[in-house]
Formats: structure tokens, C-alpha cells, sequence
DNA sequence: ACTTAATCGAGACGGTACGTCTCGTCTTTGT
DNA sequence: ACAAAGACGAGACGTACCGTCTCGATTAAGT
């Protein structure tokens, strides 16, 4: 891991033998990101990703050795691009973050990551991690950006705490996928929500 | 299921044939309670359960049709009383719910009980009802209560809605719990937390 | 079973409670011999007598021990009567006899009976004491009638042992119908047999 | 099995995979030929050869896929090798095969095996095609050659059919084992109705 | 060209748990 | 007291995956 020693790592030497099949490598990870997707992550077995990657058993396990390092590496090549809005005004550059937001924490693979990282939670705090890393990051400093441009604007008080309001959004939005406490839509639920969130903070 | 006519039900006629062992019931639900919150819902198999309860397999397979229908009914049977604090202060009253619910959340069983909930809430949504209804909902009255008696007290504006501030503290609970924002412990989190949601719903 | 002593059982007492109905004994030996006849004796289960009797697990186990002694009453109750032939002539007497014997020793019955026997020769030797009184008794009895009318015609030595002369016939048959040792078919090899047989104890 | 084609199939080519583990081949032929002589075929549980053998069920599976095949081949391995005797006298020959076959046919696991023959012996021929090949043929033989040394020496009549003689002997040994229809021993009858069938056939 | 060595596929291995089946017994209500 | 209905403990059934292992066949890199 930390090779200090530049010298001889300088051109990646190769080790003998013949080297890990590349082809194999997308072929698991598409495999595996597909069964996630599609029967979740306690029903996938290995098995299953094997067959469907058209590869062998072992060719899995000599690369990850338990299916929460293989899912965790699949779940890790979805990148999140995350555009941040600058439209002058606090309420449209939210509505234009929640609305992704809104649309892909209700697909199915989000649904299934979730339920994964919250099922293994105690025992592989490494999804947490990587989810929030992947996911919560360029989310948590979007809303940095817009909420410090509202500060500026005098929309909203200047001590109102960046991360605490994000935690609340994204708590909410969990809560509600999760428990669906009102009968109103999904959307609306969230929007009412960040609604009394901001009369909160504003400046009055 | 529940029948008005009291007339033609009034002597629950039993069925034919050898009734279902009650001391069964209790041994299968207490096992599979035992082994929920000891090895988790995954690990937990219905051979153990029958192995503990000193009871066969057909007999769990006679009244639970799978794990999850067993594990639905083991859940519901542990009771939550609340009792709804009153100490004359909205500050005080919150802090009374929340160090119960705080010390409840971070049980081991409770971390499995609510993995399990979120794993299957899109397959089996039954989990997610019974936690809202028998964890939930005893809370979400409780800080009903007090939030109105605050509003009495002309605390917190009347227009402020009981329910979704529940909701705030309950979803950034469960959100703290998986991606431990920060680096302070949780409790301290929470309760600065809740100051923040406070902050915003206050007269001034 | 034999309750023709009248001075005994001048006052049958009717023991108390409700009497044995007798519409179940007959439903129970009638299911157990179809059964045995169409599944043989180890794919019968009393589960499957009960339900095509009509009748309860328990009131067969009432009656019966075990499937063996079901079974040995079942096929008690299945009569053999064998005519003794007289036609002036051993060949005839006995190919008369044979006729029978081959066409009774060919159906699934007879086939499930002696495959029973045999499993349970060592186990329960009852089956085989019962097929011997109840099927080889009137036979073994039949040949020596006739070979008895064949010494008075000094068609055969008086000193052939009839009994062994029948165990002779019997054990053929029986050895024939499990082994097929030859192409021809069943009856013609068995009426070759005992020509040679009557052959080597023909008067010469 | 066929392998006319020399030139193609003389090293025969080994499938892919890891091959099949010979240990584990005797193991479980071994656990089968214990288990059938010690609590017969139908009490002989696929479970409890897995066991004994020290293999999982699979593996059983694997190869086998019913009892019936596993029994088949674990009484194939059952070699029997009969030597011929030649003494100069018939009588002598037959009592040296005799004495054979009366021991080995007493042993309980020829008497589990006779049982099974016939209780499958409509259902699943193959086990009495088995004993045919394994047992009787290499017996029918011996019989035959002593046979023809008799005729040549001009005890018994060239007429005499060699096979016929051996399914009688072979017959009356059966029904013998399976009714005991005299109260003499076992060995002391076969003998006495083999000295019948020889004064039969012999030359006057 | 030839060795060397890690890869590949295929599939068997000992395990564990699955959910089902039938066994013979037990326990209730109703006759 | 018996009949019926059906639950019970017991335990085998045959199947599905687990993660590991053993093969023969490839596939480069380093002789």
C-alpha cells in the first residue's frame, strides 16, 4: 500500500503470471450493479452474479472476498455529478436540488442501496461511508453553495449551520421513503417540509 | 375480520381437532425475539428458532408462512409505553423524550429491528407499518402533547405543525444513526439538533 | 375371534362407552388392501388408508399397532379356495392346479404380498406364516391329493415326498418370477420345469 | 462404455472440472453396503450414509439419485467369486457348493439384499438383473461344469438340462429361507431335497 | 522457442439451512 | 368411551448456495 520507495515502483512492474481479465472484471461489477438493481441485496448470491457475468466462482472470489466488498465496489462506479444551481433565489435553487434528488432516492437501485447500507450499518459501516462519500458529499456542498449565497443575499440568518439544515433535509427525505407518514405525495410531502424548514431560518 | 354482528359470533365456536399449543406460541415468538437481537434478521434462521423454542419445524411452518410474517409478529409484541412528560417547559419536556428514545434507538435490537424494516420496505412494507404504529406512533402523540401545551404557553407559534416537526427529530435520528455526520457523540448531536428546529419555530 | 363358546359370553357386557363402528373396521381393511394392491406395501402409509377409509389416523392406530398388523389382517381376509382336481392323470391334475396358481401368482397383488414377505421374512415373520396357511396350505394339501391318486395308479413312486415335490413346484415359481431366467414366457417354462420334475419321479 | 473407435477415444479425454473424489466414491459405497446389511434397505436413510461415510448429503446426490441407484451399486460391488470344485463324484461336488451358498445366503445381508430384490423387483428391475449377473450366473456356472463332468462320467442322464437343475436348487433355497416348511435345519433340508432331484435325474 | 506462474472455465467438496413430508402420538370437541 | 379432526415432536427428504478446492487449458512476461 504505501510504497514509499519511488524508485522501483516507477514503472508499475508486472507481476508474472498472466494478468486479471479486464473483460471479467466490468463483466462482475455490470452483473453484480444488475442484480442489485433488480432482486436486492440479500437475494443476490454470488452464484447468481457469476452466471449472469459469464465467469467462475473462483474468478469472483479471487478478486473480493465477501459479496459486501463486491457490492460496495459496484455501488462505488455510480458517480454522482451534482450541479449546483445558482438561480438568485434560495427557494427555486432548492426546489431545482430537491427535484433530482426527489427522482433518484425513488429508483429501485437507490431503494436497495439504502436498505443495504442501513441493513449492515453496524456490522460494515464501510456502505455508510462509501454512500456518503458518493452520494451525501456533492449533496452536502451543493447546498453549502446555495445556502452561503442566501447568507449573502440576507435571505436566511448567517448562523444558520450549513450541515445541520442538509441533515434535516436528507433525514427527512429518508424518513418519509421509509415510513410515508402523510397521504399526500412523496414530493409534495418534501417540498411542504423544506418549506417550514427555511421559515425556520429566515431572517424575520 | 372484525365483525359487527355480535349475535351470531358470540360463542367463538372452536374449530375441530387439537388447538393450537399457546405455550408454542409464546416459546417461538420468544425465540425468534432472543435470536433477532442477538445474531440479527439475516443470520436468524427458522431452525435455530425452533431449535431454542424446543419446538419442531412444521410447527413454526404451521403458524408463519416465512421469516418475515415470524418476525412481524416477534416485533409486535414488544410494547412501547411512553409516558408524555410535563414539566412546564418545552425545552425540558424534549429533553425527557429524548434521552428515552436516544437510549432505546442505540440497542442492539433496535439497530436490527430498524435494518430489517428498511431492508424490506419496498418488498414487505408490513415491517415498516408496525414500527410506525408501534414505535412511532406513541412518540409522535407524546411530542404532540407537549408541543401543544408549549403552544398554550405561547413557546412555539400555534401555526407550527406537530407532525412534521416529529418527523424532523425522528428521520435526522435515524439519519444520525447510519452516517454518524459528526464527529461529537450522538446525543450531543441530537439535542443540538433539536435546538436548531426549536430555533425556528419560536415566537419572537 | 372365535367367540362360539356361548357359555363364556352368556352376558356380553357391553363395555361402556360408544362401541367400535364396525362400518370403520371395513372401510379401513377394504382402503389398506386397494392400497396394497395398487401401491405396495411400502408406499402404503396409514395416512393415505385413513384418508380413502374416511377415517382418522387414530382410529386406525386404535385398531392396529403397526402398518404389519393392518396389512396381515388385510390380507387375511383375502380367502384362497383351491378345488382339488381328479382327472385320472397327474399331467392333467396338475397342470389343472398350475393353471391357477400361475394366472393368481401374476397379479400386482400377489406381486406386493410376496414382496413383502420376503422383506419382512426376517423382521415379522408373521406375513410369512400367514401366506403359507392362507395360500400355500390348500395348494400344498391339493398336490398331495393327486400325487397321492398318481401313487394308487403307480404313475409316480410311492416313495416321492409330496411335500417336497410341492416345494419343489412352489420354490420355481417363485425363483421364476423374480429371476426370469429364460425367454420363454412365464407358464411355459414353469410347465417345463415340472415335466422335468415328474420325470425324475416317474415310475420307470 | 462402447469404445470400438480406437483411434479417436484411446486416451480418453477428462471432463473439466475438479473430478470426482474416488475416497469419497468408496466412502459412501462402503457407508451403503454397512448400513444395508445392518438395518436393511428401507430403514437405510440417505442421511445416515452421508454420515457414516464422513460426506455431505450432495455429494451423494451428486452421484446418485435415488437410493435405489446407490443400493444397486453398492451390492454391485459385492464381488463373488466361486471356485469349481472337482472331487470325481457329483454328490461330493454339490455338497462343496452347497456349503457355500447356505452360509452366504444366512448372512443378514444376503437377506436384506434377497428382500429388496423383491420387494423392487416390479418397480426397479435392475436390482434383480444385479443379483442375476453378481450372484447366480457365476453359481449356475459352476453348477453347469460339474454338470457336464457328471454326464461324462455317466452319473446323471446327457438329457438332463444343466440350467433347470440350477433354478430348482436355487429355488428351493429361496422358498426354504422364506417359509421354513420343515422343522429340520435349514442345511440338512436343502441337502435332502437336493439328493431328490439328483435320484431324478439319475441314470438307471 | 521455452519456461514460469498466475489466470481462466468448470465443477466437486463439506457445510448449513431451506421448506415439505410422513410418521405415530396427543389433545381437544362432539356423539 | 369412542370418533373426527388436527396439532404435536421427530426426523428424513431433496434443493440451493455458501466459500474452498482441484483440475486442465490459457495467456503473457521473462528467459
Amino acid at each position: 500500500m504505501l510504497s514509499g520507495v519511488s524508485a522501483e515502483n516507477e514503472q508499475t512492474k508486472n507481476p508474472p503470471g498472466r494478468p486479471r481479465s479486464s473483460r471479467a472484471d466490468q463483466a462482475i461489477l455490470g452483473a453484480a450493479a444488475e442484480l442489485l438493481a433488480e432482486v436486492g441485496y440479500q437475494a443476490m448470491s454470488i452464484e447468481a452474479v457469476a452466471l449472469r457475468a459469464g465467469v467462475s466462482k473462483p474468478t469472483i472470489y479471487r478478486r473480493y472476498a465477501s459479496k459486501e466488498e463486491l457490492v460496495a465496489d459496484a455501488i462505488e462506479t455510480l458517480r454522482q455529478e451534482v450541479a449546483i444551481p445558482d438561480t438568485g433565489s434560495l427557494q427555486t435553487d432548492i426546489d431545482s436540488l430537491l427535484a433530482e434528488a426527489i427522482q433518484m432516492v425513488q429508483t429501485p437501485l437507490a431503494r436497495q442501496t439504502m436498505a443495504m447500507i442501513i441493513s449492515s450499518a453496524t456490522s460494515s459501516p464501510q456502505f455508510a461511508r462509501i454512500y456518503a462519500t458518493k452520494y451525501l458529499m456533492p449533496r452536502r456542498e451543493a447546498f453549502g453553495a446555495i445556502l452561503e449565497r442566501a447568507k449573502a443575499r440576507n435571505e436566511i440568518r448567517a448562523a444558520t449551520d450549513n450541515d445541520l439544515f442538509f441533515d434535516f433535509v436528507s433525514g427527512i427525505m429518508f424518513h418519509a421513503l421509509i415510513f410515508e407518514p402523510t397521504a399526500e405525495p412523496y414530493e409534495a410531502y418534501i417540498r411542504r417540509a423544506v418549506r417550514f424548514l427555511l421559515g425556520g431560518a429566515a431572517v424575520r
